[in-house]
DNA sequence: CGGTCGCGTGCAATCGTTTGCACGAGGTAT
DNA sequence: ATACCTCGTGCAAACGATTGCACGCGACCG
């Protein structure tokens, strides 16, 4: 206990000195108290010792609140992802949080749960609550599933009335994880197709011409740049995805193992599965070794990603892995730039996916093809 | 476009409305406008009209950030966990986020590393935004390994100082996941002496006489009750945890596979594994199967906490279940009982532990024992 | 018909901090 | 000696909202 510790100010218990205590006590006034506390401007060195002083017998803390008030600036982001329970949205969570907190933000996370009017929501109280901008993750992205009626509130967003909401209230912004492509707003990407290309490229050298696909819940990017560029890889070398081995996830494990089944029980032929996340393929290789087939000798098992529990599985998994550390730090540099020039030309930063070849994938059987 | 869309309103692009834009074009006086908005006091029907009319033309939106300094309260919790990329942690903040988003709070987002600097710089700042609460979890908690020298900085902090520091400014606060006895704070805990009493009770139950333990790396609160009800229920079954087949893991996969790999190679002899956590049970598996044993057949493995990843494995793994929802329930509505009572007694809620059998657990091979 | 009540409204202070402006003292250049 | 800076400081006005108090007015009671 060295610290200052709480110390008996000149207040009640529980009431926090403010600069008029620390004036007071001091001596001076209260701007000159504020001034030596910021240190913004030059103060006389004897009045400024008087000042550190009442301070440390006051234990004086600056109210941020206030000071945001004046200054109008937060030093607070809104960090919105679909669902913090999804280690990939996690991992991005955690990764945009240690960049904000080096450079001195703060971060409120929600969990948008893809429905709009929560994300709506959320919206509306993060400008309320006047952050000094926004980070979207996945934005606009909703289960595909669910066939309801064209309910208005529970339609699928595309992110781009979302960001026209934000930018009428000049908020600094910027999406993640999801294409807006000419939509003026800073952007920050992986390679999607790359990616798709890479897994079709890995499978196909492995002698793989039977691959089957479960793709994630919704159309929009993440999913769609993968088929694309899978498709293209396995077009270069005169193959095909059947339709019938094209299947759709929810994005979680049971939702990878249905889709396995599926696949199994509609006698579709496929020596290789490309799941477009990882825990739709450690559902689906549970679901295959269960119908007892063996990964890799009988089936190879390819996901996307690359979330921790990937290389921790057994066998491991081979999956293309995304920056995820520089994804975030990309994204909060992007924000910050954007804050400090408003006015600058929009950015869209495209980082590189890259294939991580594990134990889940080797040659089709032999007596195959 | 049914919204009453981004107004022109009466100042500068870009510049919110407030309360005295609306007042001058109402015609009405400031705090009359502040009345209706609040709708707090009661307003004559006619001039309400007016006042939400040019509501709806300006597009105003309350200043929450100001309304938070005014009148001392932010709706804002801060969030402090040691790594939201740990799964359990992710969940647990899911879980937090959706309770507070449920009585209208936003969450702050701290990822202290099990750094006692960084956390209690977190603490610092988060105090100073005046948060209504906080929520610490497994605080406290750090790297046992690191065997560093004495460093302050560094050393083991045991939450109790964090604990205080936030009561002597008066901020309601709430602890989790962490047993701090008699400290005067409220705590949510798990009962994880149960847990491990389960586990024990369960591997007993199937034959094993030989068990390895692999504790996770802290000493404190949640690791101490596992080793102590596993031991209790062996003892009670006449067994002992040999001194050898106890180790220490960091808490991530690679720790479990090390753990693992170190057993082996010191030549313990066992039929089953008590992983701390389902991360490290997980590391676990891959090391024992890479090393030619089968789960269960040869070897069963059992995990902590769930996680989703636990059943979507093969084989799926057998694990103590703790109702993180609920938790996070408990732990918002502790928050938000106190916030409101600031002086009720201390509460202290035990949630219970399950048993989840699943396929990484089975009888011992018939040649042992 | 006078007094009282209650309702709707406005005035103005306040929350804690920042900051433009002015002022006085002291120093330097002319 | 005058004019002109510079430096350190204080005054007071913001920032946007809330809220205690008081006032005016109609209604109601006796």
């Amino acid at each position: 206990m060295t610290k200052p510790s709480p110390p008996a100010n000149g207040r009640g218990e529980g009431q926090r000195a403010t600069l008029r205590d620390v004036a007071a006590r001091a001596g001076v006034s209260v701007s000159t108290v504020s001034r030596v506390v910021t240190g913004a401007v030059a103060v006389d060195p004897t009045t400024a010792e008087k000042v550190r002083d009442a301070v440390a017998v006051l234990g004086y803390t600056p109210n941020l609140l206030a000071r945001s008030f004046r200054r109008r600036v937060t030093h607070t982001i809104g960090l919105l992802v679909p669902d913090n329970s999804n280690p990939f949205f996690a991992e991005l969570a955690r990764a945009i949080e240690d960049a904000g907190f080096a450079e001195g933000y703060s971060v409120v996370l929600c969990n948008s749960d893809l429905s709009a009017a929560k994300q709506a929501a959320y919206i509306d109280v993060l400008l309320a609550k006047q952050v000094d901008g926004l980070i979207l993750v996945s934005s606009g992205l909703i289960q595909h599933a669910a066939g309801q009626a064209d309910g208005d509130a529970n339609r699928q967003a595309d992110g781009q009335a979302e960001v026209a909401r934000i930018r009428a209230a000049s908020v600094p912004c910027v999406v993640i994880d999801r294409d807006l492509g000419e939509t003026p707003v800073d952007q920050v990407l992986v390679d999607n197709r790359l990616g798709g290309a890479l897994v079709g490229e890995h499978l196909v050298g492995l002698g793989h011409r039977r691959i089957a696909c479960i793709v994630g819940p919704s159309d929009l990017t993440p999913s769609a740049g993968r088929v694309a560029g899978f498709r293209q890889a396995l077009a270069d070398r005169g193959l095909a995805v059947a339709p019938e081995a094209l299947v759709r996830g929810d994005g979680r494990p049971e939702g990878g193992g249905g889709a396995a089944r599926d696949l199994l029980a509609r006698g579709v032929a496929f020596t290789a599965v490309f799941a477009f996340n990882d825990q739709m393929a450690a559902g689906a290789i549970g679901a295959l070794r269960r119908a007892g087939l063996r990964v890799p000798e009988d089936v190879s098992v390819v996901g996307f990603d690359d979330i921790p529990h990937a290389s921790a599985t057994y066998p491991a998994l081979t999956t293309v892995a995304q920056p995820i550390e520089e994804i975030g730090a990309a994204g909060v540099r992007l924000l910050l730039d954007r804050i400090a020039w408003p006015d600058a030309p929009w950015a869209r930063i495209e980082l590189p996916t890259r294939l991580v070849v594990r134990e889940s994938t080797g040659p089709p059987p032999v007596d195959d093809g």
